[in-house]
DNA sequence: TGCATACTTTGACAACCGTCAATATACAAC
DNA sequence: GTTGTATATTGACGGTTGTCAAAGTATGCA
């Protein structure tokens, strides 16, 4: 489940050659983004909407954090290429991407 | 491959219900402890030396860290259950769990 | 004993991270 | 325009992390 969400991973195919300093500067972020207990959740409550996705504002309440800390949390999980938002008038949908 | 490499991972089936707060707190430091390129490269390192697995001081040198730094991170990923070591006279073998 | 090698621990430092309150921005309806 | 709702950004705070030099521990050998 968590592997088919990294694309960083999957375009690392299991060679003869060890791991190179740029490969594992650019797969370490991906780890980085899910290695908070929070993210992880989100992640999990995105993964499970499905293609459908789910709104960001019912992402808020199920994990005990103020509102600019989910948002944070989102915004990490986005850059990590892991999730992607698209809007729908005031709302934003996210999905795994 | 990273996958096959965590036991925290593989006992969490795709259940119907969303990742628990106790879940995502064993789950995460598994990938907390993936999460740095220098660790990421030395798991990789542990991981290609298969069963037979490999010195603890063949890895302090392909990687431009200081001894001790390694050895720091290798603590790192024995404490998340990802690679173990055992001795062999002044000598520590590493292998993947 | 003593010495050498392999590794760990300690202590310090700058940089980073998770969190929240406060503020700002974006959008829709009026 | 104004007002209200949804989300993002800023700024600050304590806590954590990666790094190294220095000192400590463990094992083997003479």
């Amino acid at each position: 489940m968590y592997y088919e969400a990294m694309p960083v991973a999957r375009s690392l195919p299991l060679t003869r050659r060890p791991l190179t300093d740029q490969q594992s500067a650019l797969l370490a972020p991906v780890f980085a983004a899910l290695s908070d207990p929070v993210r992880l959740r989100l992640f999990d409550l995105v993964h499970r909407a499905g293609s459908t996705g789910v709104c960001s504002c019912d992402l808020t309440g199920p994990l005990e954090r103020s509102q600019p800390t989910i948002s944070h949390h989102l915004k990490v999980l986005r850059e990590a290429g892991l999730v992607q938002a698209r809007r729908e008038g005031t709302w934003l949908w996210y999905s795994v991407v």
